[in-house]
DNA sequence: TGTTATATTGAGAATAGTTATCAATATCAA
DNA sequence: TTGATATTGATAACTATTCTCAATATAACA
C-alpha cells in the first residue's frame, strides 16, 4: 500500500506543505486498521508507534488526507465522524448495525440509477449522497432473540 | 392542527406527565414553523410567544414529541439536528441544497424496495434509513452560474 | 377550593467531539 | 548550515446538547 503514501506526497508537493514524520506514521497507522475509524482511535494506535503524536496533528493530518482524496469522513448517528479509505475505491454505501455497530459496505447502482432520476424530477444536481440503512445484523439477530421474525422497514431513521 | 396536539395529550396521559404551559406553546410554535426546523429555531421563535421558556425546555420537548411519535430528529451535515413533523406523515427522503441550505422531500417506493433487496441479501433486518441528496437546487444553479451544464454523480458525500 | 406529592422548569454547569491559538520546533530549499 | 516558514503539542475555545438542582407549576385528592 504505497501507493497512498505517494498520493500524498504529490499533494504536499503541490501546496507547499511539509512532509512530516507525524503525518508519514498517521496516514500508515491508517491504513493498518479497518475501515471507519474515529480520530479517537486512529490517535490511541498512533501514539503506541510515535509517542509525540497530539490528537490536535490527528485531526489535521485527516483533513489533509480527506483534501489530497484519499479519505473521507461520515457521521453514523453515533455523534463522532469516522473516516474510510476513499481512493481507488468504488462508491459505497453502509448497513449498520444498531446493536454491536459493525458496518457493512454494499454498492448498488440501480440505487443510484433510481437517485438520478429523483435529482432530474427536480432539476437538482447531484454533489453527493449519503444512504444508511440501520437495523441489526445477522449475528445480532441470532445472539439477542432466536425466535424474533424478519419484521421489514418500519419508517425513518433516528 | 388540533390533532398533534390530542396526540400530545394521550401520550402524557398515559406515562404520568403533565400538561404544561410550555409544552403546549412550544407544539403550537412548532407547528407553525416550516419543516426541518432546529433547536435553537425553535427556541427563537417560541420565546417571543413566552418570554419564560428555556432552550433546555425546548430540547426536552423534542424529545418528549419524539416519544410521543409527532416528530423526529435528523441531522444534515451541517452539525445541529433539525426536526420535522412525522404524525400522518409518510416516509420520505431527503435533497439538501449545499448552497441556500434549502430543504426538497421526495418518495420513492423503488429505492425503498430495492433496500430491502440490499438488507435481505446481507440477512439484515431493517429498522430505519436514511438517504440524503446533496446538490444544487434549480435556483442556485441559475443565480450561480448560468452556463453551468449538468454533470451528475460524483462519488460520495461530505 | 385548598393541600400536597411530584413532574417540570430555567439558568447555568457539564459534556463530547472538534477546531483554534500560540510559542516552540521540524522541514527543506538554498 | 542557515533561515524562512509550515507544523507541532498542549490546551483553551467552541458548538450542540444534556445534566443538575433548587424553585415552581400541575393535577389528583381531600
Amino acid at each position: 500500500m504505497e501507493k497512498e503514501i505517494e498520493v500524498l506526497k504529490k499533494h504536499i508537493q503541490g501546496h507547499q506543505l511539509k512532509l512530516t514524520r507525524q503525518r508519514q506514521v498517521i496516514l500508515e497507522t491508517f491504513l493498518s486498521m479497518p475501515p471507519h475509524v474515529s480520530a479517537e482511535e486512529l490517535y490511541e494506535k498512533s501514539v503506541k508507534k510515535n509517542s509525540s503524536i497530539g490528537l490536535a496533528t490527528v485531526y489535521r493530518t485527516l483533513h489533509l488526507l480527506s483534501q489530497a482524496g484519499l479519505t473521507q469522513g461520515r457521521e453514523f448517528g453515533d455523534g463522532q465522524t469516522r473516516y474510510e479509505l476513499v481512493y481507488d475505491h468504488h462508491h459505497h454505501d453502509h448497513l449498520i448495525c444498531v446493536k454491536c455497530g459493525k458496518i457493512f459496505e454494499f454498492e448498488n447502482m440501480d440505487i443510484e440509477n433510481l437517485q438520478e432520476k429523483v435529482a432530474r424530477d427536480h432539476s437538482f444536481i447531484i454533489q453527493s449522497h449519503k444512504l444508511e440503512i440501520y437495523g441489526s445484523c445477522k449475528e445480532c439477530q441470532k445472539k439477542e432473540s432466536p425466535q424474533t421474525r424478519q419484521t421489514g422497514e418500519r419508517g425513518a431513521s433516528r
